[in-house]
DNA sequence: TGTACATCAGTGAACGCGCGTTCACTGATGTAC
DNA sequence: TGTACATCAGTGAACGCGCGTTCACTGATGTAC
């Protein structure tokens, strides 16, 4: 992994933030860089192959960001589900890339990369003492079915950003019983 | 609106329930009709004014699909979120266009076009009782953030559609009681 | 110290492709008299 | 009934564009002797 390689894996993820990953073109990111796309092959096998190492890199940076200031495992989820809505915020572009894009997806369900942010929300939720009479794996996808569906009504601004109907939806969530 | 403007939009439903939205050329579009690019622009000023009259009559398909088979509010909620769901699983490049594409969302952002179903969603949550305590604006985005999420997973087959999970997530939300 | 050679990141021009859009033209149909 | 004209959906070729990818070549650097 050389500097070329690491300068242009960083600089993709700059424009996909910028202006999304469907307007990143190989002439675009080679020339921001004062290369030519033939210099690109030298790096890259192709345009898939450069995807695929940003997902890595991105989904690795993203877990690695969020800070928790606490150790309860509910207290860290509703942490987890605020670091996801703010980023969707902030970064639409690199959320959409990350967690909504069909390579992204595929990779995901291929097995060929693994996201150790729903690593780490698995783990949390296998630490959680649920009131709820649905399963681990019920529950996971209760909860990440909502952060998923809320932060993507924030970043189409369909909603402004309410932290008590994340934090109250949680809860209702870990208290259960239908 | 004219026959050929109605087989445009007839087939261009059919290309992207089959192929997706970003595979839908104009090349192809007309040449499956037995027509050449030229008389497209007879019929729609550009390809964004397709998009828009094939976004209304999909949106109006949608709802009047629906079918009640309960009066009551709360039994329909069910049956929409149900619906909404199974549509993501037999028709997800339709879905995915209605309901996710950036060009939906801005025309409805924009007011441009209204979605009948999200009208009856928001008329159906005024219908209701609401036990928690959350404004019925608040619930309408709790409900609604839950079941695009997880229609979203159905489609990227990250889980199996389980109507169960869906009726009790939507039965807590009813609940309340933080 | 000098020479011959290997390596390899980067060049730059070209490839074929599909795209949305334009436009002068055609030819069938309808209308006026 | 026949003629002149208007209308207009559709043709088909071309436009310019940006894309991912290829490839013979360059030129700096390092290595062997």
């Amino acid at each position: 992994m050389n500097q070329t390689q690491q300068q242009l894996i960083q600089r993709a993820i700059q424009i996909i933030d910028k202006q999304g990953y469907q307007n990143l073109s190989l002439r675009k990111l080679t020339g921001s860089l004062g290369l030519t796309t033939g210099a690109f092959y030298k790096h890259f096998n192709d345009k898939d192959d450069l995807f695929k190492a940003v997902i890595k890199d991105l989904s690795t940076e993203f877990v690695e960001a969020i800070s928790f200031g606490s150790s309860y495992p509910t207290a860290q989820l509703l942490q987890i589900a605020d670091y996801f809505v703010k980023e969707m915020q902030m970064h639409p572009n690199k959320m959409e890339f990350l967690f909504f894009n069909e390579q992204s997806i595929a990779a995901l369900k291929q097995k060929d990369l693994s996201y150790p942010f729903l690593d780490k929300l698995l783990q949390l939720i296998d630490e959680i003492n649920i009131h709820s009479n649905l399963t681990k794996q019920d529950f996971f996808i209760q909860i990440w079915s909502f952060i998923q569906g809320y932060s993507f009504l924030i970043k189409n601004n369909v909603t402004a950003y309410r932290p008590e109907l994340v934090n109250t939806t949680l809860t209702q969530m870990l208290k259960g019983e239908e």
